[in-house]
DNA sequence: CGTGTAAGGAATTCTGACACG
DNA sequence: CGTGTAAGGAATTCTGACACG
């Protein structure tokens, strides 16, 4: 339990620096992705944004987008298309959890 | 390939504060170890630590022994012996896919 | 031996804004 | 709309050293 607990994926521990050279997108443009909601990176107490591996590869899909001409209103929306579902496996898991339990009550 | 191969968990991307935040320990003390050669964190372009979650993932257990008694130089030691069988599994799986391949060349 | 701390400097990050198109 | 940049400030990190035990 703990912070342990899934993969290292989704931990918000890298700097924007780091970020900028992993995915060869620039500071500015890193920081306008989140203006627009693409992004969420956290904060330490400080103020400073760190972010996870996800969010890495996130940002690599948003430039391959934009290059595309797509807009970020538009990644926007295909972003959050992604993020419903897994959402909704939670719940359908949730849910199968339920159906088991309930088998061995009848 | 590239940077995306393994898990992100051997990907040094993580600064010193934040590592000191999740493992509970203080820069003087991370810094040692790195001294004592129980860590190996690489350095950007500037000097600055980066770190992997496997290193925290050590950092944790050197806590651990040092708490126990244990120094250092036992904990280095300690340490290499679990180091080794990793890269011998590496030189396994070569191996395996050697023979592999031979069972197609029969 | 393992860790705390003050010291001075260098590198990083932040925000709001002006600019271009 | 998406991105570059100069601006000033705040937060981070680095090294070498003195200290205690």
């Amino acid at each position: 339990m703990g912070w342990n607990d899934g993969s290292y994926k989704d931990k918000k521990v890298i700097s924007i620096g780091t970020v900028s050279e992993l995915t060869g997108l620039s500071e500015r443009q890193i920081r306008y992705y989140e203006e627009r909601k693409l992004i969420y990176p956290e904060r330490s107490k400080t103020g400073i944004r760190k972010y996870s591996f996800l969010d890495i590869e996130t940002l690599i899909e948003i430039a391959n987008q934009l290059e595309e001409g797509v807009g970020t209103n538009e990644i926007r929306k295909e972003l959050k298309r992604r993020e419903q579902p897994l959402t909704n496996k939670e719940v359908r898991n949730s849910l199968l959890k339920g159906q088991f339990n309930a088998q061995f009550k009848v």
